[in-house]
DNA sequence: GCCAACGTTGGC
DNA sequence: GCCAACGTTGGC
């Protein structure tokens, strides 16, 4: 019988991502100023971002933090994905917004990761740039109807942004 | 399993 | 504040 070959894990890592918050509820300078610049990131209530978050996700990976709700619209920084997925304390906590009666403790139906601030952009990359820059129009975020908190990016997408906010390293 | 009603997200 | 898009709920 054949020796299988050694299984190699694919080549794409890290994976990039795309991370939504509201600065009025948590914005970057919040996790700039929390404990070791990370925070579990709590509150996804969307399968289809929760299955992310929890099935694709790696430590190591990288994430735009992107500012809805607010003025600008921007990709504001970049952090980084540092633990595995664990359950949601918050779907537990009754006096919690994002409390979820029907996630069951000993089977959790809401997930979190950690992730640590990598930097802030010098300046925020606004949605109408991103909007007027023509190899992004593929970007989920700019597509009609997209909602989704927890949204993966493409490695071209990932550089032509950071080539945007200036900055090489991220 | 269908679908209408409702709630939420989030850009504008 | 408006409203389009989308997800969820629940009656049937």
């Amino acid at each position: 019988m054949a020796k299988a070959k050694t299984a190699k894990p694919p080549a794409h890592r890290p994976a990039y991502w795309l991370l939504k918050s509201e600065p009025d509820s948590y914005s970057i300078d919040d996790l700039r100023a929390a404990p070791h610049q990370t925070t579990l990131w709590d509150g996804v209530r969307n399968y289809q971002a929760r299955n992310f978050l929890r099935d694709t996700m790696r430590i190591g990976d990288r994430a735009f933090y992107y500012h809805s709700g607010a003025d600008p619209l921007a990709i504001v920084g970049t952090v980084e994905i540092v633990s595995a997925a664990y359950p949601d304390p918050t779907a537990f906590d009754k006096r919690d917004h994002h409390y979820d009666p029907k996630s069951d403790p000993e089977n959790p139906t809401w997930f979190v990761v950690d992730v640590k601030l990598r930097q802030k952009f010098p300046h925020p990359v606004t949605r109408e740039v991103l909007k007027s820059t023509k190899s992004l129009e593929g970007m989920m975020l700019l597509q009609r109807g997209s909602r989704l908190s927890v949204q993966p990016v493409t490695p071209q997408e990932w550089k032509t942004v950071l080539a945007l906010a200036g900055v090489t390293d991220a």
